[in-house]
DNA sequence: TATTATTCTGTTATCGATAACATATTTTAA
DNA sequence: TTAAAATATGTTATCGATAACAGAATAATA
C-alpha cells in the first residue's frame, strides 16, 4: 500500500507536507502542491483511514442496530439513515438484533470495539436499558427511533403509537364491529404497550367489554400469529372476533396467512387493520388490511441519523429531542374493496 | 479510553503481556492472568479495533455494495450477507448505489479508504468494470451478485435469467397470449440482457413476430413503468399488448399501478408476469402476478459472503467459482384468480 | 551435572497518519 | 532599518495495538 511516506519520498517532501496537502490545511507553495500532486497521481495514493482514526479518534462510521432489516419498515429506516450519512459522509454499518436481547448486547460490544461515532438503534426492549447505560458508560451517543426505553434520557424517534390505535380501533367500530381482537408484540417493547392502551381506551370508551382471550402477544416478527389465529378460531361463533388489530405490519401478514391456510377469507370474513404499511399495496387495491396506520418510516431513518451526527458533532440543542411522528392513516375505500 | 497500557500499568506487567491476553497467544502463568484479567474487569477494557487493523491489515469489516437496500431482493441478500458475516466475525458496511455509476465509484473510493477486508456488490452496470478494475488494482477481493461484468474474472452468484425468462413467457403463451411485451432493464445490465434474450427466443420458437413497440427499455428501479405503460396503452386495440413480461419486481409493481391508474384492471384486462417476488403475497391471493420467477435472495447474499470471506482468508479453490442459482416458478391458480 | 528445551515476560520497532512544536524564509508594519 | 507577522516546511511524539526479538527462569534430557 501506499503510505504518505513514499508519496513524501517521491516528492522530495516531508510526509506532514504531504498531510498538510491531502488536508488542505496550512501553508503551502504553488510549487509544492504541484510535486504531492503528480506523486499521489504518479503512485496511486489511497489514504488510510484507519490510521486517521487511530489518532483523531473519530471513524466516519455509524452503527445501526435494528430488529430485522427485512421488516419493510427497517428497510425504509435504513434506506434513510444511510441517505442521510453519506450526505454527511459518514458510513453505517448494519446490524439485525432480531428482537433478541443477547444479539442486541452482542453488537453494542462490537460497536464499543469498532469505535463508531455513533449508533442509531432501535431497541429489542425493555431490557435494552443495560445496552444503552454501557454505550452512555463510554460516552457513545445514541439515537432511539421506534421505541422508548424507561430511564434513559437521549433523542428519540417515535410515531404516536397510542393515537395510531385509537384511529385503527375507531375506524373497527365505526364499521359495526364488536367483537375486537388484538394481536400485539411483546409487553416489553414499548410501542406495543401503547397500542394496546389507545387499543383498550378506545374500547373502554364505547364501552365494550374487552375480552381477554381476544388479546394475544406474540413476537413483533415473521410469521409469528399462526398459534394465536388458531386461539382466536377455536372460540365458539358467538365469541370469535370478527376484526383483528395488527400491532405491526409482520404480525398482519402473519394473521393473513394464517387465516387463509384455515379457510377463513379475509377480509370477507375478517377484518384486520394494522400499524405499519403492507407494501408494495398499501391503500391499493387488491386492499388487504381494511386500514393502516403507516409510519414514515424513511424519515426516522433520516432524521434519526441526523440527529445522531449533530449530537456526535457538538452541533445539537444540550436538551434532547423527542419527535413524535403522526401515522397517516389509510382506509381501504369499499370501491376498492370490492374492484 | 482504557487502552491495555493502562491494564498494563495496573496490572504490573508490560502491555505486551496484557496484549497476549487478549489474543490467547503465547505462554503465561495463571497468575499473571489472574493479575491481567483483574485489570480487565476493574477498568472496563474494550479493545481497540482500530489500532489492531493498523498493524494487521485486516479490518473484519466488509462492503455491501447494492444498488437499492429498499428492493425486496436487495433487502433479503443484505439479511443474508450480515447473518453470514456475522457468524464469521464480520461487519457489514451499507451503501446504496441507486443504479448509479457515479454514486457506485464514489462507494469505491470509499471502500479503499475503510481497508475493508472485500466487497460483495451488485455492479450497476457493465461500465462498473473500471470500478472492479480498481479493486484488483489495489488486491481487495470481491464476490459479483446478480449481475456478470464481461472481462472481470471473479466469483460470481447469478440467477437463471435466461431460463427464468423463458418460463415465464412459456407460460404466458401457454395461457393463450400472443401479443406479448416487455417491460425490460437497461441493456447495460447483463440480467437485463438475459431476460430479453430468454423473451425473444421463446417467442422465436412458438413463431411469434416480435414488434418493437412491446419492448421498452426502463430502469429497473421504482416507479419507473409510467410512461412505457401509456405507451403500450397509446397503440391501436389491434396492436396492444395483452401481457407484459416484467423484467423484476419494481417493474412489475410500478406497472401494475401505472395500469391500475389508467382504469385498466390487472390481471383481468391485462396479466403480468415477472422476475423476482411480490412479497408478502408472492403465490397467495390476492395474486397480482399470472406468474414470477422467485428468486433466492438470501442465499445469494449469504453464499456472496461465503464466497468472499473465503477468499480473503484463502482458504477459496485458486479457480473463481460461478453459481447459478435456478429461480423457483410460481404460478397463479385459476383458484388463486378467482378468490 | 551440564546442556538443551520449554515456559514466561519484557523491550523495541512498527502500522499510517496527524498534532504540536520548531525553524527558516519572506513579507509587512513600525 | 528592524522587529513583528505571515508563509512554508520539517522534526518528534503519539494514537493503541502487535510482531519480532531477547532475556530470564524453570523443566527436561543427555
Amino acid at each position: 500500500m501506499v503510505t504518505i511516506y513514499d508519496i513524501a519520498k517521491r516528492a522530495n517532501v516531508s510526509p506532514m507536507t504531504v498531510s498538510r496537502y491531502i488536508n488542505q490545511s496550512g501553508y503551502m507553495s504553488e510549487e509544492t502542491k504541484r510535486k504531492v500532486e503528480k506523486a499521489i497521481d504518479e503512485l496511486g495514493y489511497v489514504p488510510n483511514l484507519n490510521a486517521r482514526s487511530l489518532i483523531s479518534k473519530k471513524t466516519k462510521i455509524l452503527s445501526l442496530l435494528i430488529t430485522d432489516i427485512t421488516n419493510p419498515f427497517f428497510t425504509k429506516v435504513a434506506r434513510g439513515a444511510e441517505d442521510k450519512a453519506k450526505q454527511l459522509g459518514y458510513q453505517i454499518l448494519l446490524s439485525n438484533t432480531d428482537e433478541n436481547m443477547s444479539k442486541e448486547s452482542d453488537y453494542i460490544e462490537t460497536v464499543l470495539a469498532t469505535r463508531v461515532d455513533g449508533v442509531l438503534l432501535a431497541p429489542a426492549g425493555d431490557e435494552s436499558v443495560k445496552n444503552l447505560k454501557r454505550l452512555r458508560k463510554h460516552h457513545i451517543p445514541f439515537v432511539l427511533i421506534d421505541r422508548e426505553i424507561q430511564g434513559i434520557d437521549c433523542d428519540l424517534i417515535l410515531g404516536d403509537s397510542y393515537e395510531g390505535a385509537r384511529k385503527l380501533t375507531e375506524h373497527l367500530l365505526q364499521q359495526g364491529h364488536r367483537k375486537i381482537a388484538m394481536l400485539n408484540g411483546p409487553a416489553h417493547i414499548s410501542t406495543a404497550r401503547e397500542r394496546k392502551r389507545g387499543y383498550e381506551e378506545t374500547l373502554k370508551l364505547a364501552d365494550i367489554r374487552i375480552d381477554q382471550r381476544w388479546i394475544s402477544e406474540i413476537n413483533f416478527k415473521k410469521d409469528d400469529a399462526h398459534a394465536a389465529i388458531e386461539q382466536f378460531l377455536s372460540l365458539d361463533r358467538k365469541d370469535r372476533p370478527t376484526a383483528i388489530f395488527a400491532a405491526n405490519n409482520f404480525i398482519a401478514v402473519s394473521a393473513i396467512h394464517a387465516l387463509r391456510n384455515h379457510g377463513v377469507k379475509v377480509p370477507d370474513e375478517m377484518t384486520i387493520v394494522c400499524f405499519d404499511d403492507i407494501d408494495p399495496y398499501t391503500n391499493t387495491s387488491p386492499y388487504l388490511t381494511a386500514a393502516s396506520a403507516s409510519q414514515p418510516a424513511y424519515d426516522y431513518g433520516y432524521m434519526g441519523i441526523q440527529f445522531l451526527i449533530e449530537r456526535i458533532e457538538g452541533k445539537a440543542p444540550a436538551s434532547y429531542r423527542r419527535i413524535e411522528l403522526s401515522p397517516e392513516m389509510h382506509f381501504a375505500t369499499t370501491e376498492s374493496i370490492l374492484k
